[in-house]
DNA sequence: ATGTCGATTTGCT
DNA sequence: GCAAATCGACATA
């Protein structure tokens, strides 16, 4: 199948990246594509976080902490880190940097441009509003993303980015505190959530 | 408009 | 046992 994208999906060494507070921002105005079902979606991101590892103590693999859940966090970056969150959601992250050391970016929120039916269907929504792709569980369920697809190759064809050229100045960025995680100690305050403006 | 609460898996104590 | 990178239903105002 050919989506006339392979030229600005983004490749292997864009998510092989270190700087992974620098990458959320960069994420933010390319877009995620999926392919399941034989249905395609798509929509451009507006709001990441990043996570950055064992000195993180917001991240699940703070300290190094390894488990049959986290071992996606541990691999090189371009594969996804799926998770379940208070037992019903699941949370799509894009693991970046290299082998062993376990960052990764959770995609909070997308501004839908393609699938749109397929996304409402996949809400249980009948109309599009705020809410069909806000949020981290809204996304991922509205791409079709769970944890089954944790550990998933970013650059393959079911699961990946593209650059559409949409150019997000620094100043069309806006940086925060992360969400929902208050046991985080110190870190709590780290500004490393970000959404375009 | 704002607040409380339940859903329910994973992992730490 | 309990808290968690959340969401939406329901209550009260």
């Amino acid at each position: 199948m050919d989506f006339k994208s392979t030229e600005e999906k983004l490749p292997l060494s864009f998510f092989r990246q270190q700087q992974t507070v620098e990458i959320a921002q960069q994420l933010l105005g390319k877009y995620l594509f999926t392919h399941f079902d034989g249905k395609i979606t798509a929509g451009m991101i507006t709001e990441t976080e990043a996570y950055t590892g064992a000195e993180d103590r917001a991240c699940h693999a703070y300290n190094n902490r390894r488990t049959k859940r986290t071992e996606a966090l541990f691999a090189a970056g371009g594969i996804a880190y799926v998770y379940l969150c208070y037992g019903i959601h699941h949370l799509f992250n894009i693991v970046t940097h290299k082998e062993n050391i376990p960052h990764a970016i959770l995609i909070r929120s997308l501004k839908p441009t393609y699938g749109i039916e397929t996304m409402l269907r996949r809400r249980k929504k009948n109309s599009v509003d705020k809410t069909l792709t806000r949020g981290p569980a809204n996304t991922a369920q509205a791409v079709g993303i769970d944890t089954s697809h944790s550990g998933s190759d970013l650059t393959g064809n079911r699961i990946w980015l593209e650059d559409h050229g949409v150019i997000v100045a620094k100043s069309d960025i806006l940086a925060t505190p992360r969400i929902g995680i208050d046991y985080a100690g110190e870190d709590k305050n780290l500004p490393y959530r970000f959404l375009k403006l």
